[in-house]
DNA sequence: TTTCCCGGTTTCGTATACAATATTCAATTT
DNA sequence: AAATTGAATATTGTATACGAAACCGGGAAA
């Protein structure tokens, strides 16, 4: 065969299109916590019917992306300052175990991708451009684990407070900072320490966290409890 | 008041109840790996449409319990050897430190909780029945940790190699055994020692791991790649 | 004025209908 | 006989239509 197979299977239905689209869009913080996700209007900007809308709200919900409620409708999701923590906490956790893991099968060629995105993240001006470099960075590294589940996991667990990060990235240095820290964990890894390389994700992450919480806390954080 | 308020806002959607419907199936064996998921016939096993059926097929997909391809439909996932195995490590990790974290926040009633269907379990009959008490039994002494998002997430891993244990539990004295550990980690988390039940929490979870494996590894576990 | 009720409007949930793709199997060709 | 084609069938994907619940605003009653 002279041209190049596509799997057509693979094909995105309307549905898997405007998941992706929503998701992209709460990720990057252009719907914000609250903000009401109306089956009509998001048909009629994709042209489509409200079917696969549904499908692809319904898909949100099991992410935790948004939150619906029977006959009201769905709303980007919302994050307590404790909920946020746990996950920071949570993400510490895995994170630091999959680098552990990945540290041994490293191979020059994921070191010179993750650079590339590290050199990357240090020269973009789009401030959405941050935050995906910062996951790709990430991913790659983790990718030599051979851990998919945990990464699957752990990509998840950053959706859901992806936004909060940022929009506080631009604020405070936050881009220098992390460069420097994603540097030191590059370093880590080439050189074969893994318990180096855990350690400093653990830092990297505890830092994003403290940081984080210091620019909500004035801010007035999302509510807990909301109800009377 | 003298009745008990209800809200019927979180009253089920039809596609709530079939994914809660098909989900059991599903973790109960009752539906085995690879089996497809007709919408149609489904449909009629509930009397609707196809439309809450796609829902919950949309959501047992993102949960990893079906995998669906365009236009072929949904089959029950089939999880290799090696999925299996990496799942287990992923509780290891996290089932330890949320039974750490939970044990100094243990309450009276929590481990009088924990103790009933410790009991219960040991006293059951059905098979099905062993892996909601058990399953029951560490959500109770986990839900003192406060750690909701862990909680979650530990239990939709569980969600997938649920059919895979029961099936094991059923042969070998997997209830005997399992008792015992169960019974010395509610112990620890009555003595407040965090560490013994994190650690015992451990070997809990890589006792069934071992004895999973042994009981696939000879009966052809599914295959990790199936095509030509 | 305030509260309560009630009708209209909006939005969601589901059934039905149709379109697109896959699967099957007999007919045909080599 | 084996491979290939093409029509009939089955199954999924999506649009349209309709019913149900929530929301909103004005008017009546206290």
């Amino acid at each position: 065969m002279k041209f190049k197979a596509v799997d057509i299977g693979k094909t995105a239905s309307a549905a898997t299109i405007i998941f992706n689209a929503l998701r992209k869009a709460i990720i990057e913080g252009e719907l914000s916590d609250g903000d009401p996700l109306r089956q009509d209007e998001i048909a009629r900007s994709f042209n489509t019917s409200r079917i696969p809308v549904r499908e692809a709200i319904t898909m949100l919900e099991q992410q935790g992306l948004v939150k619906s409620v029977r006959y009201k409708g769905a709303v980007v999701a919302t994050l307590s300052m404790e909920e946020a923590a746990e996950i920071f906490d949570f993400r510490c956790l895995l994170e630091c175990e999959v680098i552990r893991a990945a540290v041994p099968n490293m191979t020059p060629e994921i070191i010179e991708a993750a650079r590339g995105y590290l050199e990357a993240f240090a020269k973009a001006k789009d401030p959405m451009e941050y935050g995906d470099l910062n996951r790709m960075f990430h991913k790659t590294l983790y990718s030599a684990s051979g851990l998919d589940y945990h990464t699957q996991v752990i990509e998840n667990s950053m959706d859901r407070i992806d936004r909060y990060l940022r929009a506080q990235l631009v604020l405070s240095d936050g881009i220098g900072n992390s460069s420097k820290e994603h540097l030191e964990i590059l370093e880590a890894c080439e050189a074969g320490d893994a318990d180096r390389a855990a350690e400093l994700t653990r830092a990297h992450i505890a830092d994003a966290r403290s940081s984080l919480q210091e620019h909500l806390e004035y801010q007035g954080q999302p509510d807990t409890n909301a109800s009377a």
